[in-house]
RNA sequence: GUGGCUGUAGCUCAGCUGGCAGAGUACAUGAUUGUGGCUCAUGUUGUCGCGGGUUCAAGUCCCGUCAGCCACCCCA
């Protein structure tokens, strides 16, 4: 078929037979989040680019090729959003949150742009839900993030999602890590693919997720991210999973898990699904202690997830749980000619001041179509209105699950639906 | 950004070595003069993604392009 305004490439209208399970999700975040004390902040859709250049990282690819810069009227340099958690901690720094004193807990949904080349799961608006905790670096607010995340996932019903977590450590000993990697490494620069060759200048870490098979040997004999932590970071990590335990939370360590971000330190999980494909990420986070101050607010600890809608609703549908349906109507109402329409459109009216939920379309004109219809859109019943009704005040009110129908008088139907 | 597969009715898809564009479903009408779901009958729906080329003739072959999917990459 030929259109002649196509949808920009990546991106996808939310229609209305999706658009409800898009607001029972947002529903059930919201929910568990301001159950854990969370409040919504909404930050703008742009900023200033060197935001994210400065804070996520100008190594990694969401800087280097993903990013859509633009500069507006006056030549200023913008971005619209790659991730959500350097917005939020401008808006902290630039509100001074933290004269509030204490821990700021704080949660967003909405969506962000990546130009990447689009797969299933994988677009370039893309939606998503997250929390940030900001000023505390107490190993429970780690196990309460990671809770929350938790807790969403399993009040949505989805089964099939296991939770990694890792410690990258502090600065000084990701850096001695990184060296580490680098020495061993060394001695295999003929061996390992190209990919691998820049990932050991970019990012060596992810060396030791390469799938080719000459570097997956070696990544198997290659130094261990835990093996690099000092005490304090080993004792950080341990305590947190002391309270993830207590809190009932099924985790697995994964010492192999890199976050896309460079802000990250101590601890970081991932939630995979690993029945959708290569975009198996349902969600992830971790803890960012450097964060605040690199964006110009006094050192202040951080940790927050995010995760996308898009995956989400795959999981869902992977499982087969579709929520229901949207509910129909309460009523659909049958109405039978123009002048019957009159009267029907006084009492719909009635009945909406009730609140009762009533539908009625002009397209459909005979009572079989109407009747069809009524059944298609699932109402609970439907609403006979014809001039025979009205000339005796004696409306059929019909319960379509039952089969059963009974004639009322208008006052008897809305006090039938005075409830 | 790299490689591969796919694009035909609202939806799911068939269409062979070029020869009248199809099925199921959905939708509409009727069987049932004002009572839905089940059944049966009848009917409507197409720039065959887009542009170009080869040919008497292209949904089919060739080139380009756009889009989706899969893998890499990256990550949510």
């Amino acid at each position: 078929m030929a259109v002649k305004y196509t949808i920009p490439r990546g991106t996808f209208d939310i229609l209305p037979e999706k658009s409800y399970i898009w607001n029972y999700i947002k529903h059930v975040f919201a929910k568990t989040a301001m159950e854990f004390g969370y409040k919504e902040i909404v930050t703008p859709i742009f900023e200033k680019a060197d935001l994210f250049e400065r804070s996520v990282g100008d190594t990694s690819d969401i800087i280097q090729k993903e990013m859509y810069k633009f500069k507006d009227n006056k030549q200023r340099t913008f971005a619209l959003r790659p991730e959500g958690t350097a917005p939020v901690v401008r808006s902290y720094v630039e509100n001074n949150m933290q004269a509030n004193g204490g821990l700021q807990r704080l949660y967003y949904m909405g969506p962000m742009f990546r130009y990447d080349r689009p797969q299933k799961g994988r677009y370039r608006q893309f939606y998503q839900y997250g929390v940030e905790a900001i000023g505390s670096n107490h190993p429970y607010v780690d196990a309460e993030v990671i809770a929350l995340q938790y807790a969403f996932l399993k009040r949505l019903g989805l089964k099939g999602i296991v939770l990694e977590i890792n410690s990258l450590g502090n600065k000084a000993s990701t850096e001695g890590y990184n060296k580490a990697l680098r020495d061993f490494y060394e001695p295999h620069k003929e061996e390992i693919c190209g990919d691998c060759i820049a990932r050991l200048e970019k990012n060596p870490r992810r060396l030791l997720d390469c799938k080719v098979p000459t570097c997956k040997e070696i990544a198997a004999v290659a130094p261990v991210m835990i093996d690099y932590l000092d005490d304090e970071c080993k004792e950080h990590f341990e305590a947190v999973q002391i309270y993830l335990k207590a809190m009932d939370v099924e985790f697995k360590i994964n010492p192999r898990i890199v976050r896309g971000l460079d802000y990250y330190t101590h601890t970081a999980f991932e939630f995979l699904n690993n029945k959708l494909g290569a975009q198996n990420a349902v969600g992830g986070g971790g803890r960012y202690n450097g964060l605040v101050q690199q964006i110009g607010g006094k050192e202040s600890p951080g940790i927050g997830f995010a995760g996308g809608f898009e995956r989400l609703i795959l999981s869902l549908e992977q499982e087969e749980l579709f929520m229901g349906n949207e509910p129909g109507p309460d009523v659909y109402a049958v109405i039978l000619g123009d002048k019957a329409l009159v009267k029907g459109s006084e009492l719909m009216q009635k009945l909406r001041a009730l609140d009762v939920k009533i539908e009625y379309d002009p397209i459909k004109v005979s009572m079989k179509a109407q009747m069809k219809t009524a059944n298609k859109v699932n109402a609970k019943y439907a609403l006979i209105i014809g001039e025979n009704e009205i000339d005796n005040n004696a409306y059929v009110l019909k319960n379509l699950d039952e089969s059963t129908q009974d004639s009322l008088t208008e006052s008897e139907l809305l006090e039938h639906f005075n409830k």
